[in-house]
DNA sequence: TGACCATATGCGCATAGGCTCATATAGTCG
DNA sequence: CGACTATATGAGCCTATGCGCATATGGTCA
């Protein structure tokens, strides 16, 4: 059993990622499109320090994939079960609020599968 | 776009319950059957305090639920589709990792869908 | 009741992690 | 080259969180 330790690891890791909602903002910022470190940060609202610490940790994470052109560098998601993951929960969270808010419509709108999906 | 943040910080706050090693040991040694808190100490080797603390932290998330009978208290999972969450992750580090090390017929074992599939 | 189990919790420590300011790096354009 | 834009990063602050020790709470049994 104790060989298993580094794999809980692992998935608690590949987890973290996805326990911070600035980063779930990146995530349903870019999911279906790549976006330039500008673009995402004015979109978020948030300060370009952060948001670029945030796309590195993602990057290493190997959630996103970068790519440059010139002056700017273009953030994409790189791992799609991730995003399939997040609407999952998504739902999953829509659901529970729900019965709350009528909030279902927004948050089905969120992370979409990139294309292949007819709204 | 601003009214998401409340749903964001509550994703954010279901996938830290799984960001932990602990926890995702915790999962995987209930996911087939409810037990005591001192059959989990015993079986992950961690102390008493830290599993209490992880198994309260997690019934307040309403991942787990409680059942007291007499002097124990009995956790079992409540949100299925958590497990089913760990499941996936775990396939997909699993994969990974395997390009390393023969480890993947260990992780397939991981987190089982409790009953309902024939191993 | 008192001794004994099982579980939870207050407290304090140590570390991890998110945030910001200032600055570094790198590319473009004149 | 120098000015400007876009992105990354070092340093420090502050909060969150995991851990263990001791102890509290609540239940059983003689």
């Amino acid at each position: 059993m104790d060989e298993l330790d580094p794999v809980f690891d692992a998935v608690a890791a590949y987890f973290s990622v996805l326990s911070e909602p600035t980063r779930l903002r990146i995530m349903h910022a870019i999911c279906e499109t790549e976006k330039t470190v500008t673009q995402i940060v004015d979109e978020l609202g948030a300060t370009q320090t952060n948001v670029s610490r945030h796309l590195s940790l993602m990057h290493k994470a190997e959630v996103l994939s970068r790519r440059k052109d010139g002056n700017q560098v273009y953030y994409r998601v790189a791992d799609a079960s991730m995003v399939e993951i997040c609407r999952t929960v998504c739902n999953r969270i829509a659901g529970s609020m729900d019965e709350k808010k009528p909030l279902r419509r927004e948050l089905l709108r969120l992370l979409p599968t990139p294309k292949k999906r007819v709204a």
